[in-house]
DNA sequence: AAACGCTTCAACCGCTGGATA
DNA sequence: CTATCCAGCGGTTGAAGCGTT
């Protein structure tokens, strides 16, 4: 019957973590790998869930995570990408592999949705035509396929221009998220700013990475 | 300087799908 | 086939930081 009994959640620690925490995290890791993240809390001793452990990794110490401000690329693929995936944030992640998914839902829902709702309150009662009067009487389901299916054409045109630069527009034929085709894979890892003293700190871990 | 309100973001919660026994 | 576990995902929360009064 089933995997053996999940850990019983006594004495687990909450809330964010410290450095000590993060180095005995990230030289774990560094020894056997990502992955098997049940075993994280027990091999380690961290008085954490694995879910937390796998958070932290994967949210804050993995190696070549690109923290601060989003470039205007980032943000235009990230609105493009939006509106062909919906909040799909993981699959969006994918697509800009030096961020992570917590990250760009954090970018979306503090910035990105209050300049999209300024922008949309800035064309006024043209934006009544659009997707927001899908659910409205006005208009035949029929017609309201069709227009979302115009819009899904344009948001990956537009994506598919905001990609362009250097790439080749592979998008209507199938964009492949950057984690599929190979990686950009950082000369060095780059560290997040908040962690660069946990970087510091591990510094002579460093070379195992590479 | 203090109080208050707003913003940001790290971390948690609950759910789901796939894997496993 | 069923029950259970686990990893991963998206939504939400709350503490800390910041700006304004």
């Amino acid at each position: 019957m089933g995997r053996p009994p999940c850990c019983d959640k006594i004495g687990v620690k909450k809330g964010p973590w410290t450095p000590e925490e993060d180095i005995i995290l990230v030289s774990y890791i560094q020894e056997h790998g990502p992955g098997n993240w049940r075993a994280v809390p027990t091999n380690t001793g961290l008085l954490r869930c694995s879910k937390s452990c796998r958070l932290r990794w994967t949210n804050y110490l993995r190696p070549g995570i690109k923290r601060g401000n989003f470039t205007d690329h980032e943000e235009k693929m990230i609105i493009h990408l939006q509106a062909l995936l919906g909040n799909r944030w993981a699959a969006i992640a994918s697509y800009l592999p030096q961020r992570t998914d917590n990250d760009i839902k954090n970018f979306w829902n503090t910035h990105l949705k209050k300049k999209l709702r300024k922008i949309q309150a800035g064309q006024g009662d043209q934006s009544r035509d659009g997707l927001s009067s899908a659910g409205s009487q006005q208009i035949s389901r029929g017609q309201w396929e069709r227009r979302l299916q115009t819009d899904i054409n344009m948001a990956r045109q537009a994506l598919c221009e905001a990609l362009s630069p250097g790439k080749p527009s592979s998008l209507l034929t199938g964009l492949k998220p950057a984690c599929v085709n190979e990686k950009p894979a950082p000369a060095a890892p780059i560290y997040a700013s908040s962690t660069e003293n946990i970087a510091r700190l591990l510094k002579g871990m460093d070379d195992k990475w590479s």
